[in-house]
RNA sequence: GGCGGUAUAGCCAAGUGGUAAGGCAGAGGUCUGCAAAACCUUUAUCACCGGUUCGAAUCCGGUUACCGCCUCCA
């Protein structure tokens, strides 16, 4: 069985065939540092994030490159309104980048390379495309001439006749069509700029991902993934230029994920409805906010609320609860049972209908709902007189395997140790119970509870967990 | 106008031809000294109309509503 990935190209869930078998070279276009990202940006983080990880659970090498815009009109805006260069501004938003994206349970990128420091492979780039024709100069400007290039439309199905009643046509027109887009932008007097072969100035914003794809996976790269909203013109705009220079395919597989809504509506900077992952943190349990993201399918969009949010933390904690039952029967399980053999098959086959689920253009949802099932049937195997370690670690351990495949986390909040105190109050609850002094343990467990302390009497014991 | 997406129980959400997964919330029960956790039971003719088919949420045609891209945006 083969990894199914739809392709926005295509339009079609098609077999996953890596150029290089076993390797797979994947490129996610990065955030523009200006400002905290959002939870929308947030998506492609973690779904990305998921499916590097499902790749390489499956045994690939990725290569998984993904950049940060660090210079763009935004983040010139954002310098100067803040007083600060424009470096400064971009280095600490890539900081708190990647301090929310750790959060979330992303990995490092095997290279988040960044604009500022490939200006000469983005100025070489160009002046191929002009060498080719592909390209002009127009008083400091440099132009990718969109017609000369016979597939443009093919990513997002549209006729360059249909986007041409749609483009904008602006004052003082330096292109030769209204489709043609910037490769390198002439500097504005007190701009940061770059010395280029054209004059002073700095990069458009597609040509940055076609130069470092190319630099760090080569002409044609197996996976281009990002939100939706890149696919015009961003993406559009890589493939016209990686295409035109390389003649040979930019990407096999093109990934797009959904949006995030508030109230139904896209979630986005400049319609200011906008929720900061760094403000959601503080509230949530970061791994909680990529379960919510991960039930839903990649490509659908997902709305978000607090109250949502809540709802998947108690799916959530269905799960841990029944990793933290296994945890705690591990101690008093014994070498072995009888039916050892039909768990350990069950146990093995909620890992092979995981993988299913996930071959399928990475159905997280759906994995998810096998997640549950694995939890139910370990539930039901701890109602068992007496347990088998063997059976309890291999539920343990897939369990593990199949968290650390999602990037989530099988530990709840605040696991630490409990203080001298409270242990005192649950050994003398323990004394009380034995001695069947039910109101004196009655008033333990409230005074626990009023201090956030839950506990469990179980046929094993007594156990507490935080409220 | 062009292109694309969505419409499934109180809520969230899978499901592309065989009579609707899963989770949350709710109700009843079992277990428990009482709880908690867990287990069991329980809640839908899948936006609407027509068609194809032995059979459709699922295919085809049409209608409605909402959303997105076509301009910076994940």
């Amino acid at each position: 069985m083969s990894i199914k990935i739809y392709n926005t190209l295509t339009q079609k869930k098609e077999d996953f065939i890596p150029i290089e078998e076993g390797k797979v070279k994947m490129y996610v276009c990065g955030p523009t540092v200006y400002n905290y990202i959002h939870i929308g940006n947030a998506r492609p983080a973690i779904v990305f994030d998921t499916v590097r990880r499902y790749l390489e659970f499956r045994g690939y090498e990725v290569n998984y490159i993904s950049n940060f815009t660090d210079v763009d009109d935004k983040i010139i805006r954002a310098a100067n309104e803040q007083n600060e260069d424009v470096f400064s501004l971009a280095e600490r938003f890539i900081q708190a980048y990647f301090d929310d994206v750790t959060a979330l349970g992303c990995k490092h990128a095997t290279h988040h390379p960044r604009v500022t420091e490939n200006m000469d492979e983005i100025i070489e780039f160009i002046q191929g495309l002009i060498d080719k024709g592909y390209a002009y100069e127009s008083d400091g400007d440099v132009y990718f001439r969109t017609k000369k290039f016979e597939d443009y439309g093919k990513l997002s199905h549209q006729s360059v006749d249909d986007l041409h009643l749609g483009a904008r046509i602006e004052v003082g027109e330096k292109k030769e069509d209204p489709l043609d887009f910037a490769l390198w932008k002439a500097a504005k007097p007190g701009e940061v700029y770059w010395e280029s072969p054209w004059g002073k100035g700095r990069p458009g914003w597609h040509i940055e991902c076609s130069a470092m794809a190319r630099k760090y996976l080569g002409d044609t790269i197996d996976i281009h993934a990002g939100g939706q909203d890149l696919s015009f013109p961003h993406h559009e705009n890589e493939i016209a230029q990686t295409e035109s220079l390389t003649g040979k395919p930019f990407a096999n597989y093109w990934m797009h994920n959904g949006y995030i809504n508030i109230n139904n509506e896209k979630m986005s900077k400049s319609l200011g409805n906008f929720v900061l992952v760094h403000e959601i943190i503080k509230k949530h349990d970061p791994n909680v906010l990529r379960f919510f993201m991960l039930s839903v399918h990649y490509r659908h969009p997902i709305n978000y609320s607090d109250e949502l949010l809540n709802n998947a933390k108690s799916s959530l904690e269905r799960l841990q609860t029944a990793y933290s039952n296994l945890k705690y029967r591990l101690e008093s399980s014994t070498n072995l049972t009888d039916n050892d053999e039909k768990w350990l098959e069950q146990i093995n086959e909620y890992r092979n209908q995981f993988i299913k689920e996930m071959d399928d253009d990475f159905n997280t949802a759906n994995a998810i709902t096998v997640l549950f099932e694995l939890a139910k049937s370990a539930n039901y195997y701890l109602m068992e007189k007496t347990t088998s370690t063997k059976v309890i670690e291999q539920y343990l351990k897939t369990f593990e395997d199949l968290f650390d495949c999602l990037g989530l986390s099988l530990e709840q909040e605040n696991e630490e140790l409990l203080d001298e105190e409270i242990e005192q109050l649950i050994a003398q609850r323990i004394e009380a119970r034995k001695n069947r002094d039910f109101k004196t343990a009655d008033d333990i467990r409230d005074k626990l509870k009023s201090m956030n302390i839950i506990l469990e009497d179980t046929p094993q014991g007594t156990r507490w967990k935080r409220g």
